[in-house]
DNA sequence: CCGAAGTTTGAAACCGATTGCAGAACCCTG
DNA sequence: CAGGGTTCTGCAATCGGTTTCAAACTTCGG
């Protein structure tokens, strides 16, 4: 049976009111009781009772994290960095899976936000209203999505995307494909807005092949449409799709970086160890990761207090083999 | 603010008590009284609080899941295993991630037992004494390790091995390579302990390359000892092993499958994305997430009166693309 | 029609912490 | 040295449920 707070208070000869106080408000007790009331804790190895505890404060020291997709690689480096800097603050992550279903997102989401203190929420497509009642009710974090006044962690799409054109144009490049991901998804949005700007800019044509799923497969439907549209570079929603690509254009005889170039989002550890490796806008995952809990318990702190409830985070190109000077035709 | 047992029991016309029985043991409760304050609860969205529940019966409602390296992709698949399978039963999970330490996952260990009813723990290579004492303190499932007495889930690696190894003697070879994972690993123990079996029973010649990291790296690393080896084929503690084995022997000009044969374990996502595609021993993954929820769970309901707190799962030989007929020479 | 047994319900104790309040001890000032 | 102000500590209430215990009410056999 675990050490209370009442054999604490009997081995340092003080009531349990002042053990509480001597290890949470230190401040308010002398010296040498706190002294005592600490050696004595130590010794019995006491730690006090989370659940107890959050009764009455009504904090759990719990957070929550849900995610669409744990098999897509960008989540596990996410989750590793909220986890670390959640333990960090002292806290516990639940993790909940929503399988890229909206629904069983809502529900995780009400069975969740009762036992945590705040929310970090991965949902590229949930729908507004949803997130707005849960904003209202919960304090909550979203991750790859900026909607209304709700707290955020977002990458700088723009930069990234603006770095991959001049890359691609300084290459040479003067038709460029894009591969989408979920219609519904806001980063996707963001994305394509960002690349329309960017290739405006450099005089560039833009091919835009669609929507996708945002996985393997979804890069190996869209290869053949990017191979008709004639463009001699592509630029896909994320790396896996990338990869996708990669694989469909080699089987089709295509040649990686002679006959097209490929750029991917994300860089995923695989992105380094295709073949040819994949040249990719870079974003910090994990801290993202963990800027999304600092910014929650920055958040708990002061709930109105904080002055811009939003992080954006760099993004940087990664040049690797996927990518070359236009072929000349 | 959330409505409570009171609220419930005065809308019902009936004390807390009563409120508090007719939903947790509806047994003891007249039918007509318990429909009313069902009915009452529904109307109030009434929810127990946890906290306060698992105050006065010891139960927390959470399992914890510790893994050592959540960027494995044969983690997050387990992970989606264990969390589809709690919530079903109505449980949420902690997620902790050890990034290969020992240390940090006792660490986490410790916090984590306290919040807890019970434990799922991949520690391919903890101390058995850490374990032990774990074992003695909390409920406990091991995934991926079988140790003492304490319940586990594992695979059956030598069934597989054994297909892996029947596979390759059918297409003519007579030498094959091991590249070990890391050398505390149970699993790695077990896999080569079903390799050397297998592999004498078929008259084969086997090849141990050593133990390297179980990342990509570790299997570039192995790669030019199994080519100096003279082996025709080959096979990985690992996916992401084999995948990194497939990279370097393309580098140094080495056809797979017609010089060398190449064949993984988990069955990974990439693995039937790489070029060529991987043969790989296939794991049931989120069967096997599934199996330790619900060997905890009940362990949980009767602590001693499992019978046999073991699972092990099948595994099945997935014959891709990366074996071939052994080259004659 | 009585007592025993069985059902159903509520009062109150309890889980293990935190915290408002009040009293005790001490310090300072005039 | 009285009186006001601090500082420190303990009592008791509290958080929101569960559970023990006993009372009240039924049912049933004899």
């Amino acid at each position: 049976m675990r050490t209370t707070i009442r054999e604490v208070a009997r081995e340092a000869g003080v009531s349990p009111s002042t053990v509480s106080r001597a290890l949470s408000m230190p401040g308010l007790v002398n010296s040498v009781t706190r002294e005592r009331v600490l050696r004595a804790a130590q010794r019995l190895g006491y730690e006090p009772n989370r659940a107890a505890r959050g009764l009455i404060t009504g904090k759990t020291g719990n957070l929550g994290l849900i995610v669409p997709d744990l098999a897509n690689p960008f989540f596990p480096s996410l989750v590793k960095g909220v986890q670390a800097r959640a333990r960090e603050a002292d806290y516990a992550v639940f993790l909940a899976d929503s399988d890229e279903d909206p629904a069983a997102e809502s529900d995780l989401v009400r069975v969740l936000a009762k036992q945590v203190d705040g929310l970090i929420l991965c949902s590229p497509r949930g729908r507004e209203e949803d997130i707005l009642t849960l904003a209202a009710t919960t304090t909550l974090v979203m991750v790859n999505r900026r909607f209304g006044r709700v707290p955020s962690v977002v990458f700088d799409n723009s930069d990234g995307i603006g770095q991959a054109v001049a890359h691609l144009a300084a290459l040479g490049h003067k038709r460029v494909g894009w591969v989408g991901g979920p219609r519904a998804s806001w980063s996707d949005r963001d994305r394509i807005r960002a690349l329309r700007a960017a290739t405006a800019a450099a005089g560039m044509d833009l091919y835009v092949a669609g929507h996708f799923p945002p996985q393997f497969e979804g890069g190996v439907a869209a290869a053949d449409l990017i191979v008709a549209s004639g463009v001699t570079s592509v630029i896909a929603y994320n790396d896996v799709m990338a990869l996708g690509l990669l694989g469909r254009l080699r089987d089709r005889g295509l040649r990686v970086p002679q006959d097209i170039s490929v750029i991917g989002i994300d860089d995923i550890q695989m992105s380094s160890m295709s073949s040819p490796t994949l040249t990719t806008v870079s974003l910090a995952k994990e801290q993202a990761g963990r800027a999304a809990v600092d910014l929650l318990l920055s958040l708990l702190e002061r709930p109105d207090g904080v002055r811009k409830p939003r992080r954006e985070l760099p993004t940087q190109l990664l040049v690797r083999g996927s990518t070359g000077v236009a072929p000349t035709d």
